[in-house]
DNA sequence: ACTATCTATAACGTTAACGTAATGGTTAGG
DNA sequence: CCTAACCATTACGTTAACGTTATAGATAGT
């Protein structure tokens, strides 16, 4: 019993715009939608489930790129295990640049941090 | 005794392109810059300065238009205090999102590191 | 004088992830 | 039957930070 539904339900369960769903669904991030006479969309259960791996996979920081190239992993597979290590790994990599940046980041930091120390020091030396 | 220079010089001793010169000249970042009868543009070791600084502070992961923001307290103060603590404020938002980020990110590596390691559990006590 | 190299300006192209019309068919309710 | 609300398709708009022509004048070296 798949519970069809039409776009605009879709979207409002999923939390993103009719637009978004049809940008997913012509990237192909949605798997085949099937389309009735009528030229409506109807999605299913399995439609909402992309769309929530989709958000969730978004907020790790995957572009949608990214995803596209794992998405399918997730829905082919039970285990969905291969989907988790492909994931991993792109993680991986963001994780190692983000440390990166955070490194710089808080170097740069104590840096500034120092100058104005050291400016300040300066600065109580010439007013007595 | 200013050593003027052309845009060539100018951009490949700030390591950047001709064309990012003058995307940032047409900005505003780089200040004033003279232009000759001849319709050549002249720069100072100032424009110089202004771009090593912007590079630097784009590897701190601001964007122009932060820099824009900033940029001219480094030029116009001696000290250039201002321009750090107001940089500093801005890295100080960057850091907490990278944060929350990296918080996210990581908490998310555990969930599927132990995902995995469930699912070969169930794998190993399937297969005496 | 001629050619290679440099410079200026204007303007369109690019990437990502949709937003925003514009136009037109569909359906449900009264 | 009529209107409100929903759906589809097409296509241009948006942000950031330049890249890439295209056109044309300026300069240096031989």
């Amino acid at each position: 019993m798949e519970q069809k539904m039409l776009i605009g339900e879709l979207s409002r369960r999923a939390g993103v715009t009719p637009r978004t769903v049809r940008h997913y669904q012509q990237m192909g991030l949605l798997g085949n939608i099937e389309q009735e006479s009528n030229g409506y969309h109807y999605y299913t259960h399995n439609s909402l489930q992309r769309l929530i791996k989709i958000n969730t996979l978004k907020k790790l920081g995957l572009s949608l790129e990214e995803i596209e190239s794992v998405i399918h992993l997730y829905f082919e597979e039970p285990t969905m295990i291969k989907g988790k290590q492909k994931v991993l790994e792109i993680l991986q990599k963001h994780l190692e640049e983000t440390d990166e940046k955070l490194e710089s980041l808080t170097q740069f930091k104590q840096e500034i941090l120092f100058n104005m120390a050291r400016i300040q020091l300066m600065i109580d030396e010439m007013s007595p």
